[in-house]
RNA sequence: GGCGGCAUAGCCAAGUGGUAAGGCAGCGGUCUGCAAAACCGCGAUUCCUCGGUUCAAAUCCGAGUGCCGCCUCCA
């Protein structure tokens, strides 16, 4: 079945058809380091992780480019504020968004390119713009016209026209453009402690530049999918297309599909400094499995939005660690030697099957993620099914069945991120495992109790069943 | 004001014409030294409301209501 992806551009679902077969670039925009990112900023990262490991199960070579924001308003203004360099504030926030995103589980993009590293290459690209009359100077600063690029259809990314853009456009006291919608390419320095040489005098880039410069010095042009969040439409990726087009030609030559994530909010609402209730992804790993952040916010589709409540998150720890529970219970069947007799179970294979084609679907259905976690649940709760059933003999065949449920449950698992497989004990945690098996086995209960609190206190979880004892990672 | 999206059980959430996935929570039971987990059973005669199209609609059309996003920095 075709693999298929929403394409704001469209306003459609269309099928995925790469630019080069067997291959799929992907730019996703990137923080502007001026913060630690926020679990909002987390669902993007996490999404196009998920989407980044899913095409790279199916068998595509994926390229993934992630810029990062090392120049801008907010930079500058912090490092005002604390009487640092915009230099400095960027390279302590580049450090820990990479620090986070380890922690986050979220693989390194192949290239992680800074706009402070790509100058040159924006200078080129507005010489051009204005060359071609889509840019004009003015003291210092380079303004993109929007009316210029009305004739290739400005807005149509965003859905707006431009008599709407205009009629509730503010107007700026010390507008330098001809026109409210022009944005600038170029500003001229303001003794901000970061600038540039340029034809137009001492600067800096404007916003919308580098993204363009950066996905087609590394994807090359045109290039498959361009992501971010839902807010970056209008008016970034807007004006990144109408550059681009101005640019290069036409949209077709720039990036094929764009994808964009819906908002997190929390508690009904929507982050923001005002409120004062942004949630730092770092603080949020203080206390919770990062694996958890990735269940919740994957439990939803990717464009919905989501909500952060305490209920819903209680939900994510109860459901993720049933799924790991599940492959460490398998794990602790498959440690039993086989056995003779019995007859094979052929229900848990045949689900296991079915259970791969319901992913698949969900997921080439633009990367359904809640329903593709459903499937991941059919499948746990066959292999918990089967090690329960009274006629379930632990044969060499059955072995291999199991097995094979508990891999396959594991590697769909892993195509959205997820580390399900039973992770190793510490040499204390196993220490404390043994010793408490041993306690049970002369039914020394008092001892067995404190032993659980021990390990409880380590972090690990040990429940007994008829299987006999089993530890795991909390 | 303009543009766009959404409305499915207590909560979360799939489902775009064929008779309501899945998860969490809850209740009853089995199991258990305990605990936890697990397992079995139980939930929407119905998908915001009202009309319409159709043999058939949560799914399509129209009207209404409510919520949200964007139009300004924001993932």
């Amino acid at each position: 079945m075709a693999l298929r992806i929403y394409n704001t551009l469209t306003s459609k679902k269309e099928e995925l058809v790469p630019v080069r077969p067997g291959e799929i670039s992907i730019y996703n925009c990137g923080p502007t380091v001026y913060n630690f990112f926020h679990v909002g900023n987390a669902r993007n990262f996490i999404v196009i992780d998920a989407i980044r490991r899913y095409l790279e199960w199916k068998g595509f070579k994926v390229k993934l480019a992630q810029n990062i924001t090392d120049v801008d308003d907010k930079i500058i203004k912090k490092a005002s504020a604390e009487g640092r360099t915009p230099g400095e504030v960027a390279r302590e926030f580049t450090a820990y968004y990479f620090e986070d995103l380890e922690k986050l589980g979220v693989r390194k993009a192949d290239v992680n390119p800074k706009a402070t590293e790509h100058i040159k290459e924006m200078q080129d690209l507005i010489s051009v713009l204005i060359g071609k009359g889509f840019a004009y100077e003015q003291n210092g600063d380079v303004y993109f016209s929007v009316e210029k690029a009305k004739a290739a259809g400005y807005g149509k990314l965003s859905h707006k026209n431009i008599e709407e853009l205009e009629a509730g456009a503010r107007i700026d006291v010390n507008e330098q453009k001809n026109s409210p919608l022009d944005f600038a390419l170029w500003k001229k320095d303001k003794n901000e402690g970061i600038s540039w040489d340029s034809p137009w005098g001492k600067g800096r880039p404007g916003w919308h530049t580098e993204c363009c410069v950066m996905s087609a010095k590394y994807l090359g042009l045109p290039f498959d999918i361009h992501a971010g969040g839902i807010d970056l439409v209008f008016p970034h990726h807007e004006n990144e297309l109408a550059q681009a087009e101005a640019a290069y030609g036409s949209t077709e030559k720039f990036a094929k599909y764009w994808l964009h994530n819906g908002h997190l909010n929390i508690r009904g609402q929507k982050m923001s400094k005002s409120l004062n209730n942004s949630l730092m992804a770092r603080d949020i790993m203080m206390t919770m499995n990062s694996g958890v952040i990735r269940f919740f916010l994957l439990s939803a589709h990717y464009r919905s939005p989501l909500d952060w409540t305490e209920e819903n998150v209680a939900s994510a720890v109860a459901g993720y660690n049933e799924l790991r529970y599940t492959l460490s219970r398998a794990a602790l069947a498959l440690d039993k030697p086989a056995v003779e007799g019995g007859s094979p179970d052929a229900v848990l294979l045949e689900k296991g099957k079915a259970m791969e084609e319901a992913f698949v679907s969900a997921m080439d259905d633009d990367f359904n993620t809640a329903s593709a976690i459903a499937a991941l649940f059919t499948c746990a709760s066959e292999i918990k099914n089967s090690i329960k059933k009274k006629d379930f003999v632990l044969n060499a065949q059955n072995r291999e069945v199991l097995k094979l449920a508990a891999a396959k449950l594991a590697s769909l698992g892993g195509a959205l991120g997820f580390r399900l497989e039973t992770e190793d004990l510490s040499a204390e945690a196993l220490a404390l495992a043994a010793e408490r098996e041993k306690a049970r086995k002369i039914k020394d209960f008092k001892a067995s109790d404190e032993l659980r609190a021990k390990l409880d206190k380590l972090g690990y979880i040990a429940e007994d069943s008829r299987m006999g004892q089993m530890v795991f990672k909390k």
